[in-house]
DNA sequence: TTGAAAGCGCTAACAC
DNA sequence: GTGTTAGCGCTTTCAA
């Protein structure tokens, strides 16, 4: 291998000296830094980024844990947090956690390790204790953790009085809103409350279904619209996340229910897989590109050491499709 | 910060004694393993991993270049080679590169720096002489590189076939196939031959639309159904991509077209969102976790000295649908 | 403006 | 079995 020392040998100067040209730190004159470059050049010599790393203690490298990578809103949301960690000069390391029992205790320690600068933490944990007395750079990406971890999120008080709003005018009688494990802390639980509490001053039903903290597969979503049929076979309005509503979609055109004649549809996240199918889904929707724009800033700033301010929560837009 | 010298120091042995107990190599004795172990707990010491990848040479790290991290076909072989690798020991870094203009180089000239220890190129690179004179390890996923670097990819010529067998007994009078841009070097481009030939020889009429090599928005394909329903009226057979599909669909329900009474659709990739529409699509089925795990296979075993074996094409299959 | 030298924290060859 | 020592390749004072 190539290293700064043979450049230096070649050019005939310091080690330091090639270190200077090379960062564009300090000042170098023309002639030796023509001649560092030249000797760049003929040796086509690289860096090394280890021992660089090792040297500055810095990798520039974010780990991303989320769920589930291959799930829409994941996947939109890695593809804009790596874009925007990229402009800043990071790399984008990621992790799914479904599929691996402990990966997510894996990947924080590997924070420890100093693997990565910081993470952002989107997982659905469920033993958060292995957080506890970590004092590394992480912003929680819609979750609590502890009170020591800023947390980027979307407004979801709105979110929910959104979705009601959406359903009001169109009197539906009793409406079925499928939800994510409870047992999971996220903001995103709020999202819930407010749409029961409007819809129901307004005297609609609602019943709620809860899934499984780890469902994620369509074929999850699909047992659960069954089971919703099935369980509640007066709906005539339903509230759940993309997944959900596209697997109610298909059950309600198996039993010739028609959308949006008999029943509403109102879906929440709205990402693009509500644009997809032969109707666009009415839905709310999260605003992922701005969300990953703070998780990237907080994350990044923090690691810079500058603290993070307090966030407020990203406003959420209505969708009108065509299932309510 | 705590190094490995002051565990050394804290258990009165040598830091090299302390490395052997870390990584659990050689032979050391019950009582001095007790004493590290004592020491390691009592500073929580942390090894850095900043200074093993320098003394070791080694990342542990595999990056995977997409263009669009969020498209389901890639979304999904992402979350499968993370997986795939974290079996391995190795971390995923991802890099999405229709957004940013020359990611890519960027990306290849990490791996030069050693960030990591190969890479998978899944990117629709159209500037492939980057990759002249590399030596490190890639393989590429469903793309032509050059020759020396390997790639995994699906059996395109069966898929064509298949998709073209599948259209046979319906009797279609006129095929529209959308293809991405020929201009991507890819094996995928052989399905279309393969499609093409079987259905002529039946005497079937096949014409090809081909979309730019950076489409994969969903407003891409919904343009590109329109313009095909627009010059081709009597169309009553697509082919294509997933999303395309699914956006032929959309534009179909539109027009007032039944699908699959009055136009076949045949979707190529076979992923998820073929799953969860209304209707499942009939469609080819790249086996994207045989794929992925065969890319991590291939990348780990080059990155340990194994030289790659040959690869033989993989296998697809067909998904029985409602639309064709 | 440049060079010498001391790290960064770990591993591994080689003695003992 | 365990310790000594010399790196890995870069950055960064501090002198000159």
């Amino acid at each position: 291998m190539t290293s700064i020392k043979d450049v230096a040998k070649l050019a005939k100067v310091a080690p330091s000296t090639v270190s200077l040209v090379l960062n564009h730190k300090g000042y170098v004159s023309e002639i030796t830094r023509k001649k560092v470059e030249e000797a760049v050049a003929k040796l086509s010599y690289v860096p090394s980024e280890m021992a660089r790393n090792l040297s500055l203690n810095r990798t520039n490298m974010i780990g991303v844990i989320v769920p589930e990578i291959s799930h829409p809103f994941f996947a939109t949301f890695i593809r804009e947090v790596e874009v925007e960690l990229y402009r800043r000069g990071y790399k984008t390391m990621v992790c799914s956690t479904v599929q691996k029992a402990n990966a997510e205790h894996a990947f924080v320690n590997m924070l420890r390790r100093q693997t990565m600068d910081g993470i952002i933490m989107g997982a659905h944990s469920l033993e958060l204790d292995i957080y506890d007395g970590l004092s590394h750079p992480i912003v929680a990406f819609d979750r609590f953790i502890n009170e020591n971890i800023p947390i980027v999120h979307a407004d979801h008080q709105s979110g929910g009085r959104l979705a009601a709003k959406a359903f009001l005018p169109h009197r539906c009688h009793h409406i079925v809103q499928i939800m994510g494990a409870r047992e999971v802390l996220t903001p995103a639980n709020v999202h819930h409350e407010a749409f029961i509490e409007t819809l129901t001053e307004a005297g609609t039903r609602v019943d709620t279904l809860e899934m499984a903290w780890n469902a994620f597969d369509p074929i999850d979503f699909l047992q659960t619209a069954e089971q919703l049929f099935n369980k509640y076979p007066d709906v005539d309005g339903i509230f759940g996340p993309d997944l959900a509503i596209c697997s109610c979609m298909r059950v309600a055109a198996q039993r010739g229910i028609h959308v949006p004649e008999n029943l509403k549809l109102v879906a929440y996240d709205g990402t693009y897989i509500t644009r997809v199918g032969q109707q666009v889904i009415t839905a709310v929707v999260q605003p992922i590109g701005h969300l990953a724009y703070m998780a990237a800033e907080k994350i990044t700033s923090w690691v810079n050491g500058r603290p993070g301010e307090k966030l407020y929560a990203l406003p959420v837009t209505l969708q009108k499709g065509d299932t309510c």
